[in-house]
Order: structure tokens, then sequence, then C-alpha cells
DNA sequence: GTGAAAGCGCTAACAT
DNA sequence: ATGTTAGCGCTTTCAC
């Protein structure tokens, strides 16, 4: 790591003054065009690069914003953060990525570390208190992803509406009892998806009950199929991991899906449209919430911002939801 | 945001000169055991936070070390990923993560941003070239994973034993021909395990096909199964997703697997055994690799470092693999 | 053990 | 349009 030149050796070279290599780079324009074009020239041969800790220092913008998710392996989280690094990428920031490992603990330790470093947040998915996001926003500018905080620029889809189509689908299905299977008791979506759920079976006349909760992966569906009463013929799970290890646990003890009890999901992954059969599923703009979440964030300089951004889902329905079997008729 | 108190609000309001605050905190044991416990206790009165960007103007260190994957959409890096920021965490660094997207050129756009801002860099599967990566090198320690470059720190699976074990196994079972499907050109495994199927293949006398590239996803395998000549009894895919894409596609043209096919895999991803049948595939002990990666990074004071490490890979055997069909009787 | 003072490399008034 | 001059907040000799 030989010594980087500075401003200083390049000026001194150029025969200008430091400041006019400052400008050179950092305010083109604001300096005659030969006089740029040696600089330039000087700061090349030299392999000048402008240190951007120091120019942080003086301009207390560091050119990063953090995207923090709740899951680096819940592949929900994988279009938010392509979505996101592109809109990083296309306003010259770079982005810096942290798990919060699902606990608002550890989500809490990776702000401290990362909040001074960075321009502004994007929470996604945070497991952390109101009161806590609150804290964090007092520090740098904050935007919540997947959730609504009152007073802090808000990007979700409509949780609620989507439940609400899930539970329309299988009741236009004939089903009258329908089982939720819950996501993680710190998840903002999980506990509006429950609410809606719960409110569109009265209005429907169907039966709810509320299963679990069990961590939001396969696994945590895996287990909730040991759990699930036999009667069950319909299950709305928290999200597509646990939709996908509900399917597998039914499938291996014997049971069929959809024809002994229909699943739909949340978040549209990858992998609903890879499994047997596939995964009907409420999807989300998922890429473009993360991509209009740093846009907010790069685009907001310190101001006021409009209410909550609430994006529409759309329910995909695949092979992993059919009318209820009729009780007392066996199989063709 | 609330302005920041800084070492010298702190030492005004101690009494102290903010030479001592800062000693308090970058160096404690330097200051006496009174003098300190004030200062601490107004620097949190006034809720003083050390200025990570000055701090790093001075000492030269942000605290950052960078990790770029090749595709974040792979769940290989999961485990990496969490290897290296457990690694990370406990080293008291941050740990920026980027994704190069399969591309040459995206990655160097992104280490062009990140390395100025970093004290060290893992590549984890870098699809620049050997003398790219040495260029990066010059500027920032760099360790490389899952590839060896010479001269330099490389941790990497022993692709050509994973690749050995794969065809050993195939051979075993009675496969005379098998298929190796490519991945990406720019990727060093790619190459490692091709080579290492070949040279095997003719020691075992198999006899082995090179097909591709193709994409290194699912979708690169569904295409792969309608490029699979028809006589084809085996094949050793670049990695698992091109696997579980190959198999889905064998699947729905009326194919059976490991009936008219056997497929092995490589990584050991967790999908690997969710799908059916199981897929045998080549794992390597990603987590610790990205610890080590991250531990050899920040350890490595400037110094010289070890041949490259070479860690075991081991097969994993599930239901994609049996022995071939033959060919003159019907299934049973 | 503690203080004074000189930078780290850059930007931003202000002056010319 | 360019040069001069202060800092940004911290660390780090060097004295005391």
């Amino acid at each position: 790591m030989a010594k980087q030149a500075t401003i200083y050796d390049v000026a001194a070279l150029a025969g200008v003054a430091p400041s006019t290599v400052s400008r050179t780079f950092s305010r083109p324009g604001r300096v005659n065009a030969e006089t740029a074009a040696r600089v330039r020239e000087v700061a090349a041969e030299l392999g000048y690069r402008t240190n951007r800790i120091a120019q942080a220092l003086t301009t207390a913008r560091t050119g990063v914003v953090a995207l923090t998710v709740s899951d680096i392996g819940n592949p929900y989280y994988l279009e938010i953060i392509r979505g996101a690094e592109a809109a990083a990428s296309a306003a010259g920031c770079t982005m810096l990525l942290s798990d919060s490992r699902e606990s608002a603990r550890h989500e809490q330790q990776v702000l401290e570390r990362t909040l001074p470093l960075v321009d502004g947040l994007v929470l996604a998915g945070s497991r952390m208190s109101d009161t806590a996001i609150r804290a964090a926003a007092r520090q740098r500018p904050v935007v919540v992803l997947n959730r609504v905080v009152t007073d802090l620029p808000s990007i979700a889809p409509d949780h609620a509406l989507g439940a609400r189509s899930a539970l329309e689908h299988l009741a236009g299905l004939g089903h009258r009892r329908v089982a939720y299977l819950a996501g993680p008791e710190a998840s903002w979506a999980d506990g509006m998806r429950w609410r809606s759920v719960l409110e569109t079976g009265q209005q429907l006349g169907v039966k709810v009950t509320r299963l679990g909760p069990y961590p939001p992966t396969v696994a945590g569906g895996s287990r909730a199929a040991q759990e699930l009463p036999a009667a069950t013929g319909a299950v709305v799970a928290y999200n597509d991991q646990v939709a996908i290890g509900l399917v597998r646990g039914i499938q291996q003890r014997g049971g069929r899906v959809p024809d002994d009890v229909s699943v739909v999901g949340f978040d549209n992954i990858f992998a609903a449209d890879l499994v047997l059969p596939g995964l009907t599923t409420v999807a989300a703009p998922a890429r473009e919430m993360g991509a209009r979440a740093v846009e907010t964030l790069v685009s907001r300089e310190g101001r006021t911002y409009e209410r909550a951004m609430v994006l529409p889902t759309r329910l995909v329905v695949r092979g992993s939801t059919a009318p209820p079997r009729r009780k007392s008729t066996s199989p063709a």
C-alpha cells in the first residue's frame, strides 16, 4: 500500500493551489478548462485518488447508505437488496448491507456500528420497537421498509390487502376454516397479516385460528406440519418459507397438497415456483420497494416527507390451493 | 440530526485536556482511573460518541472490511457471509457486503467504490483476472476466497478433490459416461472442477463430456436439461442450482432421477436437501471459510503469509444418484 | 499522568 | 478563476 498522493502533491506538480485541485474533482465547472485538464493529467500521473475519509470529515457525508435486513437468508430480501443496490449505485452511493438475524438486540448492535459511518439507513423488516427506530432516526435519516412507523418515511406492501386476498381466494374455493401460521412476534408484517386474516374471516364467515409463532423458515414450516390439527383444510402461512416447509411436512407424513390441505404463502420468493405443487402466494413489488427506499433516503435532504407509501400486492395462484375435499367422500 | 458532542466539549466540561478524553476511549490504561471515570461520566451525560470518520482520518483505519461475492442470490455464499460476519464482529469490525453480479466489470466498479473506505477485502468467487485482483491487493490487503491466486492469501475448498470424489462415486455406481455441466467461464472453481473431472475420468475409464457453459442458476440447469443428449446417464453439474434446475427439467419432460439419470452438484446448499430426490453434492466448509478469510485479513498487519489454504470437501450422498439403468431392460 | 500543539487530507469561505 | 486560510474531530509526539 504505497503512500497515496494528495491534493498537495498534485498542486505542487501542476503549479496550482491545493484548492484548485480540490475543485477540479469535487466541483468541476468552477475551474478553468485548461487548468482542470492539466490538474487531471498530473493527478493521473501521480495516481491521485481523492481520500474519501478526509472528504467525509469536512463534508459530513460518506456516500454510504446502509440497508439492514432481518435475515439475509430470506430470499424475499433478494430483490429488495438488488433494487436498493441499483438505486444506491445510480445515486453514486455505496450500499452497506447488514443482517440483523431476526433479533432486535443484534439489530441494535449492528446499528451502533454502522450508523456513524453512513449518510442514511434503510431498515427492512426491522425487529426493533418503534421507539428504538425513532431513536436511530434521530441520528441519521431512516427509511422504514416493510413496515409503517408513524412520522417516519415508510414503504410497505399492503399486508392487510394481501392477507385479505389470500383469504378471499380460499373462501372462494369453498374453505370455511382456515389456519394462520404466525411468524416472528417482532414482525410488524406478521401482526398486520394476522389481523387482516382475522377480520376478513369474520366478514366472510370463515373460521380462523392462529397457530405458532414459528420461525420464519422452512424448518419452522415443517414443525408447523407436526402440530397442524388433523381437520385443517386450508392454511395461510406467514411467508413462503414456512409455507414450503409446511407442504413438505404434510407430504412427508402422507398428506397431499392441495387435495388434503390448501396452502398459501407470502412474498412469492423464487422457490415458490420451484416446489411441487407450485405455491399460491401473495406477491409484493420487492425490487421496486428496495429502489424507492434508497431513492427516498438520498433525495431527502432533511425535509418533511409525505405519508407512508403502501404498495399493492398481487395474489399469484399456483397449484397449492384447491377446493376442500368433501369430508365423507374417499379420494378418486 | 442534533450536533454531536466532541472531545472538546467533553474536555471542557470535565476540566481536562482534549487529548485526555481521546486517550480515555482509544487508549484506556494510559489515563488515571479517576480521571477516566469522570471523563466517561461527562461523556455519557453529553451523549458523546467518538467520530469514526475523524478517527479514521488520523489512524488510517476505518474498521470496515469488505466481502464481495459473485452473486448474493447464490445460497452457497450464505454461510460464507455468516462466517465472515461473525469473524468481523468478533474482531470489532463492520462488514461491508457487496455483490459483483457475476461480472468482472461490475466487480471492478464495486471495488473502486469500496476500496477507499475499507481496511481490507475478501473476494469470494471473484470473476476478475488474477492481474486485476493483484492490482486491488496493491491498494488494500486482500484475501481470496474459493480461488487460489499465487502470492495472495487464498482460501479455497479442494475443488479438484471434490470433483474427483463426485466422479468416483458415479463410477462406483457403474456409470461409464458422465457429462459435466460447465458454469461461468470466469469462474476459477469451474475450471478446477472440469479439469479434475476430465482427469479422473481418464484414470477411471469413464468417458467425460463437457456441456455449456450455463448460467450458474436454476434456470441455467433447466436449459441444460433441454440440451442434454438423450443417452446421458450421469451428470456432474457446476453447482447445486444448476443441478436442481437440471433435475426439474428432466422431470418435466418425463424423465426420472436417478432412474434415468444420476445428478451430482456442488456446494450443498440448503435446498439440496429440500428437493426431491435429495441432491447428491460436494460440500465445502463454507462458514469456516468465511470466518477464516476475515480472520486472515484482520490479523494480517502487512505480513507475509503462508501458502494457499485448501480445505477438504465431503461428498454428501442423497437420492439423486443411483446405478445406471440397464439399457435393454424396461423399468420394474 | 496530563497538557499543548501539530497535523491527517480535504473543503469552504473569503480575498484577490 | 484561483489562491489563502481556517478548520472538520481526532490521534499523537513531545514536554512538563
